[in-house]
DNA sequence: CTCTCTGCAAAAATTTTGCACTGGA
DNA sequence: TCCAGTGCAAAATTTTTGCAGAGAG
């Protein structure tokens, strides 16, 4: 989508920061990002901005909709393009590689669980966490 | 089980501050503490420790097994004792309550979703966010 | 031209560490 | 007694906020 529209929708100004910030993530070269990871790939391209101005764009555009923000297990939380359908992750933790899934029984089983319960659920978060192939075949 | 005990099988010397931590979870009032919950728990019953020896002795009761670290959506970390079996957590956003549960089916898909992308899986962690029957059905 | 947005720097919140002193075994 | 353990204060990390000046519409 247009970018600059993209932030007019959200009742957003098309700034210089929130367009280089945005477009860092439609690049997709790398999906999860830090606001300290935002904060230095955009110094390296030389565009100076503060880090404060990093989080604020950033917490803006989780409001809006336009990124989600993750915690996983290290202490920074990261930011990623909300693409609409939702998912979760799979983290190595050896080489730090992050896979996306969906899986339906999950899903539907986690509806189960809230609602014999008697908890209306809203969302969830699930990491698996382990060691990918790569690292298996070949280890550290 | 008996707690000077519990610390010795870890290496740890039975010094009050490990004791009275261990206690307050053990008592079970309250499953889930941060450290500042656990320093002003302490706190409020005159035993005066720091801060810094709170975090220290719960990331050595984590280390040793005995409590678990885990990390909700707020910022601080919160510990729980560590009861052997694992399990997940339903938490009420409006309320804060928490209740864990354990889904065979959820494990056991988990495990297919990991090894089906070639992942030897070490751990995970889901949590589920919703609204619970009491808060439901008393909206604030 | 106005009102939002930004940069900077300072504050907050959480967690970790250095160091001299204390206290369990 | 001896070394692990503690308290305190200072540092480190991550995130938020105040304020004056800059820039989009």
């Amino acid at each position: 989508m247009d970018i600059p529209k993209e932030l007019r929708n959200s009742g957003l100004k098309a700034t210089l920061p929130r367009l280089r910030v945005l477009q860092l993530f439609q690049e997709g070269k790398k999906k999860h990002l830090s606001a300290d990871d935002v904060y230095h790939l955009l110094r390296d391209e030389h565009i100076d901005l503060g880090l404060a101005t990093v989080y604020r764009v950033l917490m803006q555009f989780a409001a809006a909709g336009i990124l989600s923000r993750r915690q996983f297990e290290s202490a920074a939380s990261v930011f990623e393009l909300n693409q609409g359908e939702h998912h979760d992750h799979l983290v190595c933790t050896r080489c730090g590689k992050m896979e996306e899934f969906v899986d339906a029984d999950i899903e539907r089983r986690q509806e189960e669980v809230a609602r014999e319960r008697g908890f209306a659920l809203h969302e969830h978060s699930l990491s698996l966490y382990g060691v990918c192939a790569h690292c298996n075949g070949a280890p550290a």
